[in-house]
DNA sequence: GTGTTTGTTATCAA
DNA sequence: CTTGATAACAAACA
């Protein structure tokens, strides 16, 4: 479930292998996967290079490089939903999706075969290296827009993000004085805050002592001082131990996030709630597992 | 077969 | 128009 710090995580590392690397091919096994016509999508991309990195949200923007002749960027957008994987290879391009069998089938280790068993997309560059899109579930996706379609998208689905200085509290505090939602899905709602989803908004609740429950109109100013606090914190320390993996996620090398261990509620209904021993509550709340403890937050 | 997992959007209601 | 609530999507696992 990659949120913010796992997505941020993966920018940053590939930014450091692919920047520059021109495209040599690029294979799509599941036409789905692509938003745009699977033909455009590959002739578009082939032959050219990723010149940026950026990130708003959860969605992951590769900017392509421009041709003289054209008047506007393309920009390649990255959404990993609930199960993508984005990994990156310099040694084993050989690997050719979930459709090849036999012998290249028997050829892999058991890490090539977990790796390839849900590859959707591959796209390969000149001079080594080979980029997977996995995904399980296939709710992620690969699309090429425009530049003014990424405003677009930027502008009308996207709060303001974590760690920014547009996240005040005045902006806390105004979004939420007339919302009787509770406080739990108005954080998971993008359009309000970028960034969060299921695990870090509970985390954050739980560090800001704020009951999931609570009407987002009902939670005093001083509450909200503690929760724009509590949701930087958060962020900052799972973007510094590289994300959480809870079951799907791993970095743009294939390894684990080290922010499991560092948890205080998620995933941890029925245990004892490390500050005052009582056990962890895990609700349903806005259709989410929802995970806090009855005693510390009020 | 049943319930559970979640990021996002569709849909419907008010 | 906004807001809210819920189903739907998809695949795997206990």
């Amino acid at each position: 479930m990659p949120e913010l710090p796992e997505v941020e995580t993966i920018r940053r590392d590939l930014e450091k292998v692919i920047l520059g690397k021109k495209i040599k091919s690029v294979i799509l096994f599941d036409s789905k996967t692509a938003r745009n016509k699977a033909a455009f999508f590959i002739n578009f991309l082939t032959n050219r290079q990723v010149v940026s990195i950026s990130r708003r949200g959860k969605l992951l923007i590769f900017e392509i490089n421009k041709k003289k002749e054209e008047n506007e960027s393309m920009y390649l957008l990255v959404h990993l939903k609930m199960t993508g994987q984005l990994i990156f290879s310099s040694n084993k391009e050989y690997l050719l999706g979930g459709h090849s069998s036999g012998d290249e089938a028997l050829k892999r280790s058991d890490e090539d075969r977990m790796l390839v068993r849900h590859t959707r997309s591959v796209i390969k560059f000149s001079g080594g290296g080979t980029l997977f899109f996995n995904d399980m579930r296939r709710f992620g996706y690969l699309q090429l827009v425009t530049k003014s379609d990424l405003e677009k998208i930027k502008k009308n689905n996207y709060g303001p993000e974590p760690l920014t200085e547009e996240l005040t509290i005045d902006y806390l505090v105004n979004i939420l004085k007339n919302r009787s939602t509770n406080i739990k899905a108005l954080l998971l709602n993008q359009k309000l805050i970028a960034g969060l989803g299921n695990i870090y908004v509970d985390e954050a609740l739980f560090l800001a002592k704020i009951k999931p429950s609570r009407s987002g109109k009902s939670i005093k100013r001083k509450e909200l001082d503690k929760l724009l606090i509590a949701i930087n914190e958060i962020i900052a320390s799972a973007i510094k131990n590289r994300g959480t993996t809870f079951n799907n996620y791993v970095d743009s090398s294939g390894r684990k996030g080290n922010f499991l261990s560092l948890l205080k509620v998620y995933s941890r209904g029925g245990e004892p709630c490390y500050k005052c021993k009582k056990p962890i509550k895990k609700i349903k709340l806005a259709g989410r597992g929802t995970h806090y403890c009855p005693n510390c937050q009020k």
